[in-house]
DNA sequence: GTCTATATTTGGATAGAC
DNA sequence: GTCTATCCAAATATAGAC
């Protein structure tokens, strides 16, 4: 039997008036950076007086949540779903354009649900639960084309997490970072999907030429 | 004319409580994280009161200028000297190698030298120009080794700064991503030596390039 | 639910005595 | 140079009237 919930007015009003809220916190925090909102500010953004909006959020780490929560939403609602696509480069660089587009895209975003910057905020289990999932989700995708080498997912997500952070960093709002994408798949796959070498690679030089010291 | 800078023992305590200050910054922004800041909690530590902090710097961010200052400084007189190593291998692991490890081993220290987080603080000019430096040496190794494909120094910062991210993030004081370095600088060998490739690789279409905006 | 008023804390920064 | 005393601003959060 179908759960169809009875319409309650009021708590959609309520709910409503929530993701009013949440939405100009993110704004705020897009605008001022993410450690510097303020209630304050966020009241007055939604006329409201500050403390009013203890009746929707039960502190300002709640309303982080609440941003946390929709923002890792967003990113799984996207996500491309790359099951049809035979060919894996083809698949990753869908994936990695994904990922980079979504997290350059809003740094303030990027800063909440993926780097630790605010102090006393941590993301309710539920929320968290629902990224490590979609990181799963991206692990198996791994698995299942045989990107089983040692340490490959780790090598990824460092890769790319490094082209966001530079790229926000010392470009924002260019591209001298995200144009390397496409080459960073395939260097990264070049590495993936070759088996490692036997003998670690030359610690010593290659033989150059002569002079033997 | 040598230009020996006559002693003068007064100057000479001024600077050593300067140091001191600076470290005990330090200490703070390692143990509550660099935003933590507070000029109280500085000012205890060096067993004085908050105003007193005024007669050596002049202001909050001056103090931060301080430490990036001195930050700058310990990176770039730790570098190693790789200009007698023939092996490119050999010389970029020691390269990547330290600053990893520079990196990783004071998290709060590389936030404040290498990511923008504090709100209103900017570097000195002089000590900007130091790490500029630091970095245009590391663009003309990357010259005298031949390593001149479009976008391979960035594709370098990207890579290191994304294993020191990922490792500062998501497992801090271990080694999970550290102990990808030697393969990653093969990996980024391995891209930056070889020529672009004249049609891009894979078979479809190069998927619709980011649109600039 | 929203407001005013206020508590509380904590910052950075200044003035002026000693 | 260092202190005490203080200012000023901003922040989160609570109490209670309406």
């Amino acid at each position: 039997m179908l759960d169809i919930p009875k319409r309650d007015r009021r708590s959609e009003r309520r709910e409503a008036t929530r993701a009013e809220i949440v939405e100009a916190a993110w704004e705020l925090c897009r605008a001022d950076g993410l450690a510097a909102l303020s209630l304050r500010d966020v009241a007055r953004r939604v006329g409201m007086q500050a403390p009013s909006l203890y009746s929707y959020f039960a502190s300002k780490n709640d309303i982080y949540d609440a941003m946390f929560a929709q923002g890792v939403q967003e990113f799984v609602a996207a996500e491309p779903d790359v099951s049809a696509t035979r060919c894996l480069r083809e698949a990753l660089r869908l994936l990695a354009h994904y990922f980079v587009t979504f997290c350059t895209e809003d740094p303030a975003r990027y800063q909440l649900l993926f780097q630790r910057t605010i102090p006393g905020f941590e993301p309710s289990p539920e929320s968290f639960a629902t990224s490590v999932d979609s990181l799963q989700r991206f692990a198996a995708f791994f698995e299942a084309h045989g990107l089983r080498r040692a340490g490959a997912l780790d090598m990824y997500t460092a890769l790319t997490t490094g082209l966001v952070d530079q790229q926000i960093s010392n470009d924002p709002g260019g591209d001298r970072w995200l144009r390397l994408l496409d080459d960073a798949v395939d260097m990264f796959l070049a590495y993936a999907t070759q088996p490692p070498p036997k003998n670690p690679p030359p610690k010593n030089p290659p033989p150059k030429k002569r002079t033997r010291k």
